[in-house]
DNA sequence: ACACAATTTAATCCTGTGATTAATTTATTT
DNA sequence: AAATAAATTAATCACAGGATTAAATTGTGT
């Protein structure tokens, strides 16, 4: 189950900045949070901020690995286990992904723009384990693609087309939005439609 | 075909402000961006920006708008032709779509991270004519829904999983590249292969 | 060649905002 | 209770960066 830092209710000042920076910052951005946001919206102190957390700049780079390892995490905990089947991996990853973001919806956006500035250094600083979760699924999706199961032979695309799917509507949310005329619930609406279509379409996708 | 505006070679001074600015934003957005390096990218006095557009802010939305517009017309104009089949119209989607951010990659996440801060009002800002565009397609959609061909009724799906699988990996990028050791020439491969198989994907997707 | 307008330049202004400081209050230790 | 440390506050600093100004240059029409 993915269980979202977000909503653990803060108490000691250092947490009531550091819930404060992360909904500002999902909202605005970095560059667009002025630390006079942060803390009105934590009711504490402006000094506090650099008092608990050294700059704005630290406790931003804390927000956001938090965010993306958390995030890229709950994809590979669930890719990485031997046991369940590749089509109930994919079952998982859709509902409780959609779930995730039909709760926190600015995540996809905050990871995309933030991301854009300094990849290669915020990524250095994020402890990822790949290697054994892609050789895990690897294997996993390459027995599928021998015994016929998957036509596509590169996980790669199966990967960039499963989680494009899922995610790719909340990215283009306000696009989607203006360009139909969808209200909020409209738009819940319709990805509560996709838990249930976007393993269906993977599915027929997948060995075309 | 899609013809970029930014190969466009400026020869008066309002000209090369405006190309600069485009690269600048694209490259580091509105808030990272400062007029200073719009001067320094065009080669001209700081001052001449304020004297040919009135403000940064002025300048930057009309690059975003054409940018947005021009973005968005390319597909519309697809879609609105009744003369081709939607197979033929996905065809050339996807593969002038890609051609065309391969050329820009940049644009897909400048239009998301941009469009994050004041939607609604640039939105209402861009002359968009959905609504034939919608129409002509809608009803295109409807009756390959009817005769059969296209399973899933919604044509928004069939929108969002076909820009999505387009343009997603182009967002998802620094984080694709950094977690499979891709580098830029893996990636365009990468994204070379799925014009060939996006449309493949999509058929069997739509009749599942 | 002259007058007037358009363009360009260097220098300066001014606000927003991250950070710091010094003083004050609260908590902890002995 | 005294002493020391931790936490909090109000006030101020410092400077990056958008904008403006006034002077200098270039262009255009007569």
């Amino acid at each position: 189950m993915i269980q979202s830092k977000a909503l653990k209710k803060p108490d000691t000042t250092e947490e009531k900045i550091k819930e404060a920076a992360r909904i500002v910052f999902y909202r605005k951005g970095y560059a667009y949070t002025r630390t006079r946001d942060i803390a009105e919206e934590s009711g504490i102190n402006l000094a506090l901020i650099n008092y608990y957390f050294r700059s704005k700049a630290r406790l931003f780079e804390i927000i956001i690995l938090e965010t993306l390892s958390s995030f890229i995490e709950s994809i590979l905990e669930i890719l990485i286990d031997e046991q369940t089947s590749i089509e109930t991996k994919i079952q998982i990853i859709v509902s409780s992904y959609i779930d995730l973001i039909i709760k926190e919806p600015e995540i996809p956006t905050f990871i995309v723009s933030e991301l854009r500035n300094n990849p290669n250094e915020l990524l250095a600083k994020l402890p990822l384990r790949h290697k054994t979760a892609r050789s895990v699924f690897s294997k996993q999706y390459k027995e599928a693609v021998d015994s016929g199961i998957i036509k596509e032979p590169n996980p790669l695309h199966f990967l960039m087309n499963l989680i494009g799917m899922i995610v790719f509507p909340f990215i283009a949310k306000p696009l989607l939005m203006k360009a139909n005329n969808l209200n909020i619930s409209d738009f819940n609406q319709l990805m509560q439609e996709r838990k249930k279509r976007i393993p269906i379409w993977i599915k027929a996708m997948m060995d075309a």
